[in-house]
DNA sequence: CACATGACGAGGG
DNA sequence: ACCCTCGCCATGT
């Protein structure tokens, strides 16, 4: 597993309950900002080796856009009180945003499946 | 090595 | 808000 995939999976499991982020922050807070179709691609890859909240990713415009699955994404989303309209959501109001990580805070090791 | 594939993003119409 | 085009980039074949 290269660097990229490691902090992405680090910052995705970080992502607090109630909040989304965009794959393009995960993305440029994993150290490579144009890779965010990456993202998409690990979490439908690495969501079985690795227990992580894949609902809280959805795209710049605040739309779910899960090739399959939608549904269940929404309804996990709902269960943390996000209100989802269609397949919107109000990025002003759920956006988790930080401007730092520390990756030491994180140890993969805890999230196997 | 060449080409196809996306859970993307920005910009325009 | 909807639709399209491009650029991107790790993987897969």
């Amino acid at each position: 597993m290269n660097q990229f995939t490691e902090n992405a999976i680090k910052i995705i499991v970080s992502v607090p309950k109630g909040h989304v982020m965009t794959y393009g922050q995960v993305a440029r807070l994993a150290g490579s900002p144009r890779a965010a179709r990456q993202v998409g691609w690990l979490l439908r890859s690495m969501s079985n080796k690795y227990k992580m909240p894949w609902h809280r990713i959805i795209n710049s415009k605040g739309i779910i856009t899960v090739s399959d699955g939608a549904d269940m994404q929404k309804i996990l989303l709902e269960s943390e009180g996000i209100v989802v309209l269609g397949k919107s959501i109000s990025l002003k109001t759920y956006l988790w945003s930080i401007d730092h990580f520390d990756f030491n805070q994180v140890n993969l090791k805890d999230y196997e499946s």
